[in-house]
DNA sequence: ATTAAACCTAGTAAAATAGTAGGGTTTGGA
DNA sequence: TCCAAACCCTACTATTTTACTAGGTTTAAT
């Protein structure tokens, strides 16, 4: 239940963004010089972003990143989501064992759990995930910076 | 952000000798032929729970572990703590820079984070922290059994 | 004494993390 | 047209963490 550092340098570099919002793009270099994060490990951060269609960029001289939505319109839980594999706190919850185990939970949600003594314990993973989501989706990128 | 394998098979643990409150001690034998987990490997998670005061256990021939409390009065929170570290999941969450950045935060709390520039972030690490707790804490051991 | 159980300390293989490395492609300014 | 700046891509690797395994000691009931 570590925070990664691509999660903790990831949502700096959105910061960083955010605060840039709407005055053009941000060089990677400037923006590893200001995170402390080097240029080729936050690139590969950078990267992810774009695709998932957070961040934007403008490749040539004089291009750089940027934010492909407004900091209001994005929530921390999206970025989280993309820099922390889904935020699956534990693989049953993605339905990794295929829906195998068709054992009944006490909250009557459907368990996909291959370990089908183990309902006792699914709720509270489902209900710790809910609640991550929750609280990260409840923080917009922009509140962060104070806007 | 995965849950250990110690969380999950600790947790297991403490609904199986919840299941068996009030009537006398298990073995480890019995809990990992029920549980499927090792010996070695789940005597080490006792012995934390022990440590930390939610398991008891008997020593000698027909000895074995038992809640050290009502599993109505041991939440899940209190069992996590002990199997994931306290649930820190950033280390300047549990002061481990020794406060040596005096910055303060949005919300107003202290950030002993090292990172200085970082107090952006710091506040979605506590919330989420926060978050974590609030679910977990709210749920008893006795719930999970349906009792 | 025997036996079965908890207790304790190391060690270790596998997996995940946190980066590095080094190339390539595209772009835009001079 | 150069060419440097910037993004793009894939692979590799050292470190750390995780998830165990191993072997012995102590304790208590029979």
């Amino acid at each position: 239940m570590k925070l990664s550092s691509k999660a903790r340098y990831g949502l700096k570099a959105m910061c960083y963004m955010a605060e840039n919002y709407g005055s053009g793009v941000v060089a990677l270099p400037v923006m590893s010089e200001s995170t402390g994060v080097s240029e080729k490990y936050l690139e590969q951060l950078l990267s992810s972003l774009r695709k998932a269609g957070l961040v934007d960029a403008n490749r040539g001289a004089n291009g750089g990143y940027f934010l492909a939505k407004d900091p209001k319109q994005i929530s921390v839980g999206e970025i989280m989501r993309v820099l922390e594999d889904g935020l699956v706190i534990i693989d049953c919850l993605s339905g990794e064992c295929g829906g195998q185990c068709k054992c009944q939970t006490n909250s009557g949600d459907d368990c996909n759990c291959e370990d089908k003594c183990n309902c006792q314990t699914y709720d509270v993973w489902n209900n710790l995930y809910k609640a991550i989501n929750e609280c990260l989706d409840s923080m917009s990128l922009a509140s962060l910076i104070g806007k």
